[in-house]
DNA sequence: AACTATTTATAAGA
DNA sequence: TTCTTATAAATAGTT
């Protein structure tokens, strides 16, 4: 629906790949908020860009009321947490399951969402675990490195009868001040 | 977009609410699926009818979402901060699980409950992006530290007549040999 | 951000 | 339900 058809295949271009995310998002959303009211039903639409943007709209009460404090209340947990919750929360599937399966309901979905769950498990304690340590000694050797300058610089320095140093200060091991301003957030940024 | 215009408020007519109820979910996800595939972007839709049947749908790969290497470990939350942010979790759980004890177990809920666990992963992801995103302006700092000394050092050197630096031999910004000898992949983890 | 030529979705009818 | 078709709505490319 537009001046020419086009396929459903990534769009190159990112400039037009943007606007069309744009232009799509919201029919999408408006599509959901019109399914809702001409039926009486819930739904809930979640969009997260490639750029890593959470757009979000439900509406119906069944999942208003259920997801979106949820979904909110998610981008307060830190990871550290989620994997110190990991167990309950299988318990949980799991619980689900059992309590499907006796109503003889179409557990597909459970059943998949569970081997998700256990293929993520596994993925994901291994990966984590290496990445997060490799990421944590390449920091630290930065930081030993960064050390090891600044005494060379001192002795390098005193050695010519000066003491001051030429360019940079101490920044403490902070995190640094983007270009935007950023810090890292206490907790996360919600996006409406 | 059919013979007539409609008001967008409830239809009356069950029937015809039926069978647009039907047309309109389907259109739905198919819109989002051709949102994910145009613009690279993980899409979820949840639909709830009144009669109470789920049908959901999600695009972009979610499993790989999950995958994506996760350094939010290397900002340890101190304890207080674990006890403050597991609580609203365990809420959370708990809510869950009386939702299940309920002596009639209503699919919907139970449904709708999978769903968003679904949710609340791709929402993890966006919140993991995102801290990825600072560390790697966390490690970028570091190395424009690292430069700047560098140059610094040299300016000292060459002023003194010298041109031997002390401790230090480029590494060229490579990761450290870690114990089981892996090595960070270049293009950091994060972000697919 | 608007505009508009087209395509796409769909309301009503069969 | 499924298909057909007239029409409304969404949107691709343009300005």
């Amino acid at each position: 629906m537009g001046r020419r058809k086009i396929e459903i295949k990534r769009i190159e271009n990112k400039s037009s790949r943007q606007v069309t995310f744009s232009k799509r998002r919201n029919g999408l959303i408006d599509k959901a908020r019109q399914l809702s009211i001409l039926c009486e039903s819930s739904v809930a639409v979640v969009v997260v860009s490639a750029s890593g943007k959470l757009y979000e709209s439900s509406s119906g009460d069944e999942i208003e009321a259920l997801v979106k404090p949820e979904i909110t209340q998610c981008f307060e947990l830190d990871l550290a947490e989620k994997i110190q919750n990991y167990l309950p929360h299988k318990e949980l599937l799991e619980t689900v399951q059992s309590k499907l399966e006796e109503p003889n309901v179409d557990n597909v979905r459970v059943d998949s969402l569970i081997s998700l769950e256990e293929q993520l498990e596994t993925a994901l304690s291994v990966s984590r675990a290496r990445k997060a340590e490799l990421m944590m000694e390449y920091v630290k050797s930065l930081k030993e490195k960064e050390m090891l300058l600044r005494e060379e610089n001192q002795v390098l320095a005193s050695q010519m009868g000066k003491n001051t140093l030429l360019a940079i200060e101490d920044e403490g091991g902070m995190l640094p001040e983007s270009s935007s301003g950023n810090k890292i957030p206490e907790t996360l940024p919600l996006l409406k």
